[in-house]
DNA sequence: GTGAAAGCGCTAACAA
DNA sequence: TTGTTAGCGCTTTCAC
């Protein structure tokens, strides 16, 4: 592996020659520029990029901190955010987390110590609190929680607006047992979603059933287990419920598979409404309503300030928020 | 932010002997220990590590190489890649590429300049002879891709063995003429799955239909698309087609939407078998026919030969395949 | 057990 | 426009 000294020497100049050729610097001499590039090319220079981050003290990284990559909504959100990176000339580098505190603070740790630039989280299994204590150095940007402390820029769907157009639209077509599906109640993106659940009810002047508030749900077979357990009821007596705000669009297609298999009509005598507008929503029978959050717009929002601050401007701390769109497919 | 030189003032003792608290080394006495470990605390000292990695020439990562993470077979074997790597005490560090060669060129780039002790490549836009140049030094594994040359371990779906099963469950049920579907042609996986299908046909003494073999299909939409096209005529004239390998599970639902549009009966006149048994294969009705990879397993294998590797053991070169495992369902 | 000293490969004043 | 020099923060001989 050779070093700029040994590209010095072949070409004849100083070590500093050859780093300003590798840097793009003015002042150099057409000449002397062309002998180091020959010489570059000769040896198949390659410069160590550990000890220019060293020395420079930056990475020219992004961290992306993700919960499930497996989960859709967020496979594309990391997409969308690790192409805005590479747009703006950063190296996006993903960290899958699982939701594991231990996983998430290592992530913060090469934050910390200056292996990452930045760092984006798309969610966290950390309090505000614990964030608000995080974020005093470096640039730190909340994408999907609306935490709302003023050191930090947050970009996220209005989850309670969202929540709340869902469950109006169902209460428009005149259902009145509507179930509400989360996958982690204690966050604060569902409990924003489940205080739009109720005003949605409030509004019309109409009340919930609290029992109808189910946590940990978030795959096609929890939503059908779950759906059996309320529709297996629904021939012999009184309806348990008759709608469900699923949270997402795996959850809603187990539930409508668990209608179908007990012959229960969608959406005529059971409503459905799913979240992220995924193709599965696209390939059921009927294909479900479902709540599309404009990820695309918000990395790009995000990234272009995430660059800004970078680039060392001064701007105050940015709390955006993005309309979720409804989609009325046939399960509504 | 403080460096060990500070650590070792406030402690009373050399920069050593901090570097060796902080790297466990034996040989240090139990009262300094104890100072330097409190002096840190104090301090709320952290190592620099990109001075680390400039000073060992290791960084403790492996680059993960994915064109698609929002594709869920891929999201899936990232996960259990980067799972892998973390038990076996390495950072994984994902790339998505979009099946961009030069994407691709610049993390081959980080792995050359040191910034990534390994690389694991799950999709590559490279050809072998080129691959074959780079795995020169260092270690490069190929998962996923069938590449065959001896200097580079490789974990791969036997695609071959895995379409034959496929197509031949299709033809033992009486189906004749079976469309091909591939996302991209070119590439060896997708070639070896087409060579699978054509040896069922011959095993069968059957033939198959050149213009039945489609490329670049590969989502929801593409999958209906196609359907549509075929399955128009099959009231009205001769049946174009009676089956399709799918090649992904979202193509399939596509062709299981266009064949429900149509009227046309699955399984009864028509047959569809996708690949990867994702839950999208489970909610359509009826749920659909798959074949299943053996991910976690390949995932296991190949972090822990990787990290035989990295720890300098010398052994011969690996080139291993996982079977499919096909997934009758409802479609065929 | 411990410390002094050298140096990893590069960049960035500073001087020329 | 160029070279000399110092030094980023850490690990690792080597000598004691």
């Amino acid at each position: 592996m050779y070093t700029i000294r040994d590209v010095a020497k072949i070409s004849g100049v100083s070590k500093s020659t050859v780093s300003r050729v590798l840097n793009n610097h003015p002042y150099v001499s057409f000449e002397k520029r062309k002998r180091v590039e020959e010489a570059i090319k000769q040896l198949e220079f390659k410069p160590n990029q550990i000890a220019r981050h060293f020395r420079t003290k930056r990475t020219n990284s992004i961290g992306i901190i993700v919960s499930f990559l497996a989960h859709p909504y967020f496979s594309e959100l990391a997409g969308a955010l690790s192409e805005e990176c590479r747009i703006h000339g950063y190296n996006p580098v993903l960290f899958q987390t699982f939701g594991d505190r231990t996983q998430e603070m290592d992530v913060f740790k090469k934050w910390k110590s200056k292996e990452l630039d930045a760092l984006i989280v798309t969610s966290t299994a950390l309090t505000q609190a614990e964030l608000d204590e995080l974020s005093d150095n470096g640039v730190l940007t909340i994408c999907n929680e609306a935490y709302t402390n003023n050191k930090i820029d947050v970009f996220c769907l209005n989850e309670k607006k969202a929540a709340y157009e869902g469950v109006q639209h169902l209460l428009n077509k005149g259902r009145k047992k509507v179930a509400f599906c989360s996958d982690d109640l204690a966050s604060p993106s569902q409990q924003a979603r489940l205080s739009g659940f109720k005003q949605a009810h409030l509004e019309m002047g109409l009340t919930w059933d609290d029992a109808l508030i189910v946590d940990n749900i978030s795959s096609v077979t929890d939503g059908y287990s779950l759906g059996k357990y309320y529709l297996s009821f629904s021939n012999s007596r009184a309806k348990t419920i008759d709608a469900v705000f699923a949270g997402s669009d795996f959850v809603a297609s187990g539930f409508l598979k668990a209608a179908q298999h007990y012959g229960v009509e969608v959406p005529l005598d059971f409503s459905i409404i799913g979240f992220d507008n995924h193709p599965i929503s696209e390939v059921t029978s009927p294909p479900i309503t479902t709540i599309m959050n404009q990820t695309k717009d918000m990395a790009q929002d995000l990234v272009e300030v995430l660059d800004m601050r970078l680039l060392g401007q001064d701007r105050p701390f940015m709390f955006k928020q993005y309309n979720g769109i409804l989609i009325v497919k046939g399960t509504t």
